[in-house]
DNA sequence: TTGTAAGCGTTATCAC
DNA sequence: GTGATAACGCTTACAA
């Protein structure tokens, strides 16, 4: 059943025992720029492949006080774009040496104990993406205060002990209420998610603030409990049912809402997009692209944005530009 | 920018000089079942949270040759079924005291390198979810024999030396094969996954097999290079193309080939599913309880097999059953 | 280029 | 209930 290895794991000792060399030896031999001779490096590492020896990173990091561990924190599985960011995130951070522990934080409230775990791993950084946590709990969590780094991914802060990776919401926000008008849409509803936080709200207010200042109009918004389809799904239901004007376009938070609110408009009211109602997403998740749904959408650089985060972690990163990524507006048939 | 704590990380030795105890008893504290006076406890704690004090995990694990870490291994995100493993596992694992390192397998080349770095963190354990991984590579990676347990996750394995915690793929794939016979269909396609491993091909030749015994008919099949919907729209439209004899439902191996495939029916053939071709799935995502799927489908008990991984952790597990969950038919409008 | 000594912050085990 | 000793396997400095 279990793989017991009978005999105890090799230690850098048995792998020097073996050879005739210092323990220091071994352990230069797996430094890849370590002064070591080409025979040495090469007798240690015949030895090593002979006892299974691998370097102990529990001990390394212990005696380094460097973890090359970065938690992802996240507590919002219903979207599919946090799929998208996950493989990403994973798959760039093994490349530069970064494993990655997954941190389901069940929910606000369990935020600042995921950050305590976080810290007692002695993890690099901690990366939170898409948690809701408001800069107030923050500031006040034991957990961040022990973590190295806490990057905000994809999402903006206030906070000046944290460190946003995210686009320049307000210009891609901008961008995007510019084309509704231009596409001469007159009546927009905007789907918004959770009201918690502030950053939550950003998308919402410079969307509304613009709109108003172009065309000096009120604006209606319906708000979803969480970036989940079949909520917004609901909720779009629900309030296209019950208030009179009909919108010409419904403006998303993102592709998760969208794709919620365009399948409530086809199978609740049987209405076609765009002729109907037009709906404009943001994230472009793969979704987005597919026939049903050929979703108009704002794609953020997700690469980009996680070879910054490497950036950070080595300490090489340009602290300016880091929340001022800007990516691009995905023109599809749904707007 | 990053929140360097000014002084250095408290330890344990810190906190027990603060309260006059030794640090024995500072680690006490910390225990929940250790012989301590409730008072010593309190005076322990109260200190604690004044310094900022927790537990150092990497100390820990490595003095206690326990990290209380578990490596998840996947290679296949574009599968939303992942994502809801991924959220399940890490939640109820983190409900048992386990963290979760993620791992992203490039591909199969890869994942020997994934196993080698988990056991370098001294994971407790490490999960493969849907890893192309063969048996006899799974052999040469065990035989650096450096991982505690190698757990297989919803598949099935005929290697000795791993655990599988899954459902019983036969008993299932009949259910269902049945089914299909019992609505009266007569002509299906089976579309399947990769062709790589037996543990790949298990649904597909227990459904060809069961229909054949049952109807004495041979079967064609489409074998989609991964279990990504753009992938199995496009393998479908493909076959559906070239062969001249239309089927009447397409069997698919998991839900992401499934709606790939109701995709292809409706948008290239203009095909109403399951008028003029039903639909079969496996896992039962959320996508396709939405209406424009409606997806029938079979449901594998996850956090089940997940409450199974902890007892398996915890050295508590009937190992007899372990590959022999069995989930539901889950019978919607798609066939 | 190679070796030595002194930690890193815990836990296991035994004594008191 | 509490305290002390010896690991755990590596890295950092410095010496040779």
């Amino acid at each position: 059943m279990s793989i017991d290895p009978k005999t105890a794991m090799a230690t850098a000792d048995d792998v020097a025992k073996l050879v005739g060399v210092s323990r220091w030896t071994v352990n230069r031999a797996f430094k890849p720029n370590a002064s070591i001779s080409p025979k040495s490096r090469a007798k240690v590492m015949a030895a090593a492949e002979e006892l299974g020896y691998a370097p102990d990173l529990l001990a390394a990091s212990l005696a380094s006080d460097r973890s090359n561990l970065v938690a992802l924190l996240i507590d919002d599985f219903a979207n599919p774009h946090k799929l998208q960011i996950i493989e990403q995130l994973t798959r760039i951070l093994r490349g530069h040496g970064w494993d990655t522990l997954l941190v389901n934080t069940l929910n606000a409230a369990d935020a600042p104990s995921a950050l305590l775990t976080a810290s007692q791993r002695r993890v690099d950084a901690a990366v939170l993406i898409g948690v809701q946590f408001n800069d107030q709990e923050l500031e006040s969590a034991l957990g961040a205060r022990r973590v190295r780094k806490l990057i905000l991914f994809a999402r903006q802060s206030e906070n000046p002990n944290t460190i946003s990776i995210c686009c320049d919401d307000q210009a891609a926000m901008t961008t995007l209420t510019d084309y509704v008008g231009e596409q001469g849409y007159t009546r927009p509803l905007f789907v918004a998610g959770p009201q918690t936080t502030s950053a939550h709200l950003l998308r919402k207010e410079t969307f509304v603030s613009r709109w108003q200042q172009v065309h000096a109009q009120q604006l209606p918004f319906v708000a979803v409990p969480a970036y989940d389809p079949q909520l917004s799904y609901q909720a779009v239901a629900d309030h296209l049912r019950t208030d009179g004007e009909r919108p010409d376009i419904l403006v998303c938070e993102n592709d998760a809402l969208a794709m919620g609110a365009m399948d409530a408009l086809r199978f609740e009211f049987n209405l076609r997009t765009p002729d109907d109602i037009a709906v404009i997403g943001f994230d472009d998740v793969p979704q987005a692209a597919t026939p049903q749904y050929q979703l108009t959408t704002y794609r953020q650089p997700i690469a980009e944005m996680v070879n910054a985060l490497v950036d950070v972690l080595k300490g090489t990163a340009d602290m300016e530009t880091l929340n001022q990524f800007s990516g691009q507006l995905v023109v599809r048939a749904s707007a």
